[in-house]
DNA sequence: TGATTATGAACGAACGATCATTCATAATCC
DNA sequence: GGATTATGAATGATCGTTCGTTCATAATCA
């Protein structure tokens, strides 16, 4: 879908060369901002870690903070390419919901190191950045609420307060990868996801009667 | 309840005097933390803020991190001190639920700098400190988890994960701060929390008959 | 009581370590 | 062989921390 546009500077002129280089550095960076944080990330870790030199590292991009942003963009773009994919092919109105908390929280899981980024340091990044990222954020968050609106249209929700709803299920698809420790036991992501739905689809579905937890009927 | 027991290093003898001088700078440091984050905030920043010298911040904790700890602390130690407090004389188990999830958060979103740094910066605690803070996190939880296993016990809920509710309940009172950027149009606190009530109650209630949002039973 | 001494709180310039960034040089590719 | 890409030692700025000093107040003395 709208993919985040990330106008870096480079020295190197190959675009493969570039893109290749950048998803190199750009992953490592990922991983060691979301372990260790931002600030107490050195080039230098991010250039061992990644089996370059440091040097190289600024053929790619200006300065660190440009690290911060290729991470977090490449992440908001990952989910909405990603997302969308789980709704190939259903049509079913609960049914494209339920696929698609499904795919917003095993999302979050895969992409664990950039969700809590995300919450962690977007305030190191410039105002702009931040408002773009936000942006994208807003983008991906819709591609649910769609799927929540279109059930209100079908009748299958009750004429619920759709950007609040919306707003529940994406704040617990984010806490996965922040809160997961302090549930106990541990849940695997799925019995996660199923006692979400279990907890969120009674408030929304039209006739009290059916039970959300158990129901899975394939279009 | 269980306050968390903060030893540090004091050059200063007086407890009256250091009790006023540490709350006078974890405040200003706690604000700062939160909007600058905190390896951005310098300890000059500080002391200009609380309009103290530099020096005077080193007579009454050992480093910046010490800081960062009785900041995290600070907020951990008023929750637990507050929430209890919102149910006092209050004896129907549903009104307690719903009292005490209210409290929790109000109170998110009065100590909102300490909300955003307990998720943005614990990861610049050693691993001691944040085990004590995770701790005292879990502690304070557990004040709501009691009156949701009260509510089943009283048979006004169904026989429901309560760990997992409770969870739900924690992580959207904590992202009151943390994501209410994302609600279009923006709400009052009061009418969030009504909101989430309405989503989260009927599918613990034990009578699905019951209307949930509307319901204002006193004791 | 007034003069003298002791205390410890407050100050902030200076130090030293860390770390992002640069750039002269080497390696590699076409 | 010339252009492009890679290297990492050197640089300079930033920032936590120290410590010699000041100063107000309290304690002691005569």
């Amino acid at each position: 879908m709208t993919q985040i546009i990330t106008e870096i500077r480079s020295i190197v002129e190959n675009p493969k060369l570039v893109h290749k280089r950048r998803r190199q550095i750009t992953e490592t960076a990922t991983k060691l901002f979301a372990t260790k944080g931002f600030h107490s990330t050195t080039i230098r870790d991010i250039a061992d870690t990644a089996k370059v030199s440091i040097g190289l590292i600024y053929q790619y991009v200006e300065d660190k903070d440009d690290l911060l942003f290729l991470a977090l963009a490449e992440a908001i773009n990952s989910y909405s390419r990603e997302i969308p994919k789980a709704l190939d092919g259903i049509t079913d109105p609960l049914e494209r919901f339920r696929a698609c908390f499904t795919a917003y929280c095993i999302v979050m899981n895969k992409n664990h190191s950039a969700a809590v980024l995300g919450y962690r340091e977007s305030k190191s990044l410039s105002p702009e950045r931040l408002k773009i990222i936000k942006m994208g954020e807003l983008e991906t968050n819709k591609i649910l609420e769609e799927t929540i609106a279109d059930c209100v249209k079908a009748g299958v929700f009750k004429d619920l307060d759709v950007n609040l709803f919306n707003y529940t299920c994406i704040c617990l698809a984010h806490s996965w990868p922040l809160s997961a420790w302090r549930l106990s036991p541990q849940r695997s992501i799925e019995e996660y996801i199923d006692g979400l739905l279990d907890i969120l689809l009674p408030s929304a579905l039209a006739s009290p009667a059916n039970e959300a937890g158990q129901q899975k009927t394939t279009a």
